[in-house]
DNA sequence: ATATTAAACGCAACACAATTGCATTTAGTT
DNA sequence: AACTAAATGCAATTGTGTTGCGTTTAATAT
């Protein structure tokens, strides 16, 4: 399915800054920052571009992840992520030179045991590192 | 030991700020935020307390961790820390309701096994749920 | 006890991320 | 082509954290 389709099967529009930002967002292979996707525009205004940003993550589009500095980034969802049952769980890398974040879906984690009295809903892993490009 | 000489033998000077701090940081037994301490004073410079805990984690009386909110939260340091071999590896947990974040030190998490090309520095495993005091 | 001084403090100013309100424009529809 | 709800662009505001600088103070030396 093309860009635009996409996104109006969503229920958004289809607009010019919209759809440039999910072509970035696809992109790359990896979690984008506001910063890095505002730079990826010629020009955009970058309260709409906060704007899209969570329309795509309200619409299940994208994840929202902090990474190891406290920067916000997103990334594209890869299996279809209905917003309610959308599971962030996968492993994010983030690497200590160039400071990218990855999305590793294929790495697993084992099942953690909690105190009791503790119930888990979700759990971040974040690891930090040295990509592949960066090694 | 107390708290004074605790601070002195860390290099820094135990002035009333970093001594209240660092009492609130040792109550509780959980991650404080910056607002969160703020508000347990009845009054203090926010700047100072800024730099208060940056001095305490150069010191490595404490760790700093971004919480699933994206909000910086700083606990104190369990096992003797120094700076160098610092591992802030352990498990942390995220009330989804309360927002209080604990540092769980007896959690056991497996290695992760990466693709090749990455290498791991450390991991911060993040769990949100509801904590024992809020089930 | 008093003097000394490097460290810590308090305040103003600044930088940056993110949000809100509102008037204008536009995508999708009729 | 006309309509309208949604999206945009701009200004203003909030929140978090940093930096510079003059003043005060904790720890030390006399
Ligand atoms: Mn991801
Ligand atoms: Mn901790
Ligand atoms: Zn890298
Ligand atoms: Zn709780």
């Amino acid at each position: 399915m093309n860009t635009t389709d996409y996104i109006r099967e969503k229920g958004l529009k289809a607009t010019p800054v919209r759809l440039k930002a999910l072509e970035l967002l696809q992109s790359g292979a990896r979690a984008w920052s506001h910063t890095e996707l505002e730079a990826g525009f010629s020009k955009v205004d970058r309260i709409t571009l906060y704007r899209v940003l969570k329309d795509f993550e309200e619409a299940g589009m994208v994840h929202k992840i902090i990474d190891m500095d406290g920067v916000t980034r997103f990334a594209v969802c890869k299996h279809s992520c209905p917003h309610s049952t959308h599971s962030e769980d996968h492993v994010h890398f983030n690497c200590r030179k160039c400071h990218k974040m990855f999305c590793m879906d294929n790495v697993h984690i084992a099942p953690i045991q909690l105190p009791a009295g503790f119930t888990q809903i979700g759990v971040n892993t974040l690891i930090h590192g040295i990509c592949d490009a960066c090694n």
